[in-house]
DNA sequence: AGCACA
């Protein structure tokens, strides 16, 4: 398949490079300074991918190419820009388009200076900073009452409908670079981990001041996750505070994270409060890291092993029956170390509905192990 | 650490 080739070990040459792993927003001279000594570059393409840190470099003849790549294939010292290791291979084109990208929505109208997004009660807002009235006037005029194309959004996500007006700023102050707010005039700007994460983090909204709406729906980060962390044992957990309506979990660079919906924002914020910082299996495993998702209402499959929709009717025969994790979790599993583990996941002991009439989270017996 | 466009 054509789609897998571009990770196979031997690819087809090409004029065109594929840089990844770059440092936040490098730009086209630090390639051409990473590229030059290889032959002469006729193109480039910053900016790629979802994360914007891949690149391509084209030079006039496929053996420069070849000669860079052999080059760090067999080097000792990596191929490094900032100090930060670039990965180098073909890419699997054999020349860079540079059609307009309206990908930023906003930068066809002029130079991007900064973003700035929040939550308001009136919904999403994001102050946009351009180089001048103009530029603003242009991209408004543009773009008022238009929406943002379906391509550009993230799955699950319905139209979105701009509505515009000039901002009483002017000029944004910017503290780092996150999914929520940028600065592209300063590609030193410390980046908020947490928050390009979409962790949800307590974040800066426009005024500088904490934001965190609270929602039904609960985003977890499990960290150390030394076991697998299926939507049974989600469901398990969660359920100790409330009905469960939706489960999905999914991965998010490189780390694996899960939605918990309830009915209600109460539930939520209960279930938040008690299980915040705490273990789904003993010896510190699986740690739960809880914000507030922004979502309301999750978009899954009615049942996969990754999502659930527990307000479908019907579903628990077909959970019987077909979940692997269910009927393993009472007998041998692959991937568990020992049967200890497998003892106090299922000995209730753990994140199982708290024994504790005061709905604290379940620690009877087990204290160090909770931080 | 993994491929642009609509």
């Amino acid at each position: 398949m054509a789609s897998s080739s571009q990770f196979r070990y031997t690819q087809t040459p090409s004029k065109v490079v594929h840089l990844r792993n770059l440092p936040w927003e490098c730009v086209e001279e630090e390639l051409i300074d990473l590229c030059k000594r290889f032959g002469k570059i006729v193109n480039t393409k910053t900016n790629v991918g979802a994360n914007r840190n891949q690149a391509f470099v084209e030079f006039g003849d496929v053996n420069q190419a070849i000669s860079m790549v052999s080059y760090y294939a067999s080097s000792s010292e990596p191929a490094q820009i900032r100090g930060k290791t670039v990965y180098i291979q073909y890419s699997n084109r054999h020349e860079i388009v540079n059609n307009q990208s309206p990908g930023e929505v906003f930068s066809a109208y002029g130079f991007v200076h900064k973003i700035a997004t929040f939550e308001k009660a009136a919904g999403f807002q994001a102050l946009v900073q351009f180089t001048d009235v103009d530029t603003a006037l242009a991209a408004r005029t543009a773009l008022d009452g238009r929406s943002i194309p379906k391509y550009l959004l993230p799955e699950h996500v319905g139209s979105c409908n701009l509505r515009m007006s000039y901002s009483a700023h002017t000029d944004l102050n910017i503290k780092f670079q996150s999914h929520r707010s940028r600065d592209y005039t300063n590609p030193y700007l410390p980046v908020n981990q947490t928050a390009m994460d979409g962790s949800m983090q307590p974040a800066l909204g426009a005024d500088g001041k904490r934001v965190e709406t609270q929602s039904n729906v609960l985003l977890a980060l499990i960290e150390n996750m030394q076991y697998a962390v299926t939507v049974d044992v989600l469901h398990t957990v969660f359920s100790a505070y409330g009905t469960v309506q939706k489960i999905a979990i999914f991965e998010k660079n490189g780390s694996t994270q899960a939605l918990i919906q309830y009915s209600d924002i109460s539930t939520a914020t209960m279930a938040k409060e008690a299980l915040e910082g705490h273990c789904i299996y003993d010896g510190g495993y699986c740690k739960l890291r809880l914000t507030y998702s922004r979502h309301t209402d999750l978009n899954v499959k009615a049942f996969s092993d990754k999502s659930r929709d527990y307000t479908l009717p019907d579903l628990s025969q077909l959970v019987g029956q077909k979940v692997p994790g269910v009927a393993a979790a009472s007998g041998p599993t692959d991937g568990w170390p020992n049967g200890q583990v497998q003892t106090q996941y299922m000995g209730s002991s753990y994140m199982y509905p708290p024994a504790d009439p005061t709905g604290a989270p379940p620690s009877s017996g087990h204290p160090p192990h909770y931080g």
